[in-house]
RNA sequence: GCGCCUGUAGCUCAGUAGGAUAGAGCGUCGGUUUCCUAAACCGAAGGUCACAGGUUCGAAUCCUGUCAGGCGUACCA
């Protein structure tokens, strides 16, 4: 964002705060006013007001502060106030109550964000932080030669969200889709593959494996069943642990048909991982002796009840004993741990992580709370790189029970996710019948998808959730739809414009002094100038619903403004100003549910 | 037994280093359309924040204990 000399908002606005959060900058200013007051630092804890007539913000330190110092805190609040400089942001400020200091916004700084957040057509005035990281992101995970269910759904877009936040924020994120594409069941898939199409040997790109989810139980019974072919299924673990080539061809062409059955799920969902994200249990194989054996090395591992283990501080079992984390069975086999504890060494000395995010369900806490004490014993972090598990709870049927089908299966994302668009297909066919098909199908799609989507991104990830078609496709409350809705009427606004001869283009690009008249114009200001303090916090927290909770706010105070404020009709004096609010929140929507959610926008619905 | 998660309006859920009178949506009741998409907006009713103590100017939020539900707890992931 870069400002001619000359420039009306080169002089309205200060340099010195020019692109800080607003929350930042009024912190800053009351601590500043709290130092030159007391001589100590104390925080100035300015939050939003909790009620709109105690203005805008509040400063809630001065009592914390005065409780410190042993003097009277609305003595203090008066002190601080005589000195704080904060007249460019904000009206005189009041004090209230046992010592809160209110802050009241004052248009002209309000109007000056706006302009200056509609400068900047790409990041909407939000700054990259000052000392990226390199973050990995650990998410989705799909099991090779299954199909992907509903229990994939919120570690794969929970964590595609965290990656873009991070991404947005200017991070270094590297993706990881640790994949189940190694163990013992291969070898019953390879033999059965084999068996049923050995043309597979010659020519592994000429078979196809319509159904995987028939293929891994025909697969699995014949196993079960025959002797012979369970022998013959044994054998080829030991190939591919052996490297056969034969097998590995196999292999390869297994992991390449379930690749052709999850990728397009990805790209339905808008989840952008990518095949050169995966990194799956087959990269880490010949890596896992090597972990056991520095471990060992190390002291740490030992051999007990014939399985290697370590016994970090604070686990117990049943019987009050220490709990191990076990690296290798008494059979000599490896486990998930090993490959961990292989994918988080990796990930630290080559991928040179500063900070490790795990998006994986809540049951595993454990798991990753040993994991990560291991790391630590063994000196792999070095007090310097953050082990994050971001976990989160079950989706649940509208009976409170873990989500299945009526006749108790797993629900195949992909059937979820067909269901969802047919459910908001003849919601479309019914509002608006005469778009054209080709039309409603893509509504359908940005809007049964990004519903589905939605819905799991609104839930605080640690509690469980009902799964709800219907509440999700709600027009209604904090869903996609009510918020794809207020971005569809400010388009239809902008595409009426030229027949009610408005010049869009022409007033946006010629503002300068803006007032506000009616409250509805001035709220909805006052939230869009509080993006950044979302994203941050969505991302600080790695919890999508603190961004879902800033959108909804958000299309709540549009659609408020909406009713009450005519955008075409307005007075000449009146119409620039609505017609920013209406481009900055269509734009606000776009980039939160677009760029960091991953659900389309619709210009129609 | 131990550990983790959860318990907020009839239902589904928010509540972002402890802040003023705890918020939405659904459902219930009532209102708004010569006007840019009414898939919307406005209003009303509805709460012992599971319970009991504690910490302090102030607790849904922090601490301790209790109760209820879910999950995990030695060779599955």
């Amino acid at each position: 964002m870069r400002f001619r000399r000359g420039d009306i908002r080169a002089t309205i606005i200060d340099h010195f705060y020019r692109m800080k959060k607003l929350s930042d900058i009024l912190e800053q200013r009351v601590s500043q006013a709290i130092r030159k007051t007391t001589g100590q630092d104390f925080p100035a804890i300015v939050r939003a007001a909790a009620d709109p007539k105690f203005g805008d913000y509040q400063a809630n330190g001065i009592m914390a502060a005065a409780k410190a110092l042993r003097t009277n805190p609305r003595k203090l609040a008066e002190q601080v106030v005589a000195v704080l400089e904060i007249e460019d942001i904000c009206q005189t400020p009041e004090i209230a109550g046992p010592g809160f200091i209110n802050l009241r916004l004052k248009d002209e700084f309000l109007a000056a964000r706006l302009l200056e957040i509609n400068i900047d057509k790409e990041r909407l005035g939000i700054e990259k932080i000052d000392t990226p990281q390199t973050v990995v992101v650990d998410y989705s995970g799909p099991n090779i030669a299954k199909q992907m269910h509903v229990g994939h759904l919120r570690s794969t877009i929970i964590g595609d969200c965290i990656a873009r936040l991070y991404e947005f924020e200017g991070h270094r994120v590297i993706r990881q889709n640790h994949i189940g594409d190694w163990g013992t069941q291969f070898g019953m898939l390879i033999a059965y593959l084999k068996k049923q199409n050995p043309q597979v040997l010659q020519d592994p790109a000429s078979v196809r494996i319509a159904d995987l989810e028939q293929f891994y139980q025909d697969a699995k019974r014949l196993s079960d069943n025959d002797e012979t072919f369970a022998a013959t299924a044994r054998a080829e673990v030991v190939k591919l642990h052996n490297h056969d080539q034969q097998t590995i061809g196999v292999w390869r062409h297994i992991v390449e048909e379930s690749r052709r059955h999850y990728q397009p799920i990805y790209e339905q969902l808008s989840v952008t991982l990518k095949p050169e994200d995966e990194r799956g249990e087959s990269f880490y194989a010949d890596k896992l002796a090597d972990v056991v054996k520095q471990l060992r090395e190390q002291g740490l591992a030992v051999e007990s009840e014939g399985a290697v283990c370590i016994f970090p501080e604070g686990f117990f079992n049943k019987e009050g004993q220490p709990l191990p984390f076990i690296i290798q069975k008494s059979d000599g086999a490896f486990l998930y741990a090993t490959t961990d504890l292989a994918a988080l060494r990796f990930r630290i000395d080559q991928l040179h992580a500063d900070k490790i995010i795990y998006v994986t369900d809540a049951r595993q806490a454990q798991h990753f709370q040993m994991l990560f004490a291991v790391a630590k014993m063994a000196g792999w972090t070095q007090d310097r790189v953050e082990l994050l598990h971001v976990m989160f709870g079950t989706m649940l049927g509208e009976d409170g029970k873990p989500f299945k089908t009526r006749t108790g299966g797993t629900v195949k994302l992909k059937e979820l996710l067909e269901e969802a668009v047919d459910r908001a297909r003849r919601v479309v066919d019914e509002k608006n019948p005469d778009l054209p098909q080709e039309q409603k199908q893509q509504i359908a799609r940005a809007v049964g998808i990004g519903a589905v989507k939605y819905a799991d991104y609104a839930n605080n990830r640690n509690s469980d959730y009902v799964f709800s078609f219907d509440k999700m496709l709600a027009m209604e409350g904090n869903t996609a739809p009510y918020m794809q809705y207020a971005y569809a009427r400010i388009k239809s606004i902008e595409r009426k414009a030229a027949g009610k001869d408005v010049d869009i283009e022409g007033e946006l690009a010629n503002l300068a002094a803006l007032s506000f008249a009616e409250p509805a114009e001035k709220e909805l200001a006052k939230i869009l100038v509080t993006y950044d303090q979302a994203i941050q916090a969505a991302a600080q927290e790695c919890r999508p619903n603190y961004l879902t909770a800033y959108l909804y706010d958000l299309s709540q105070a549009f659609s408020r403004f909406y009713n009450a404020c005519p955008v075409l009709q307005a007075q000449a004096s009146q119409r620039p100003l609505r017609l920013l609010l209406c481009d900055l929140t269509a734009r606000t929507i776009r980039h939160g549910l677009k760029n960091l959610l991953g659900i389309d926008v619709p210009e129609k619905m």
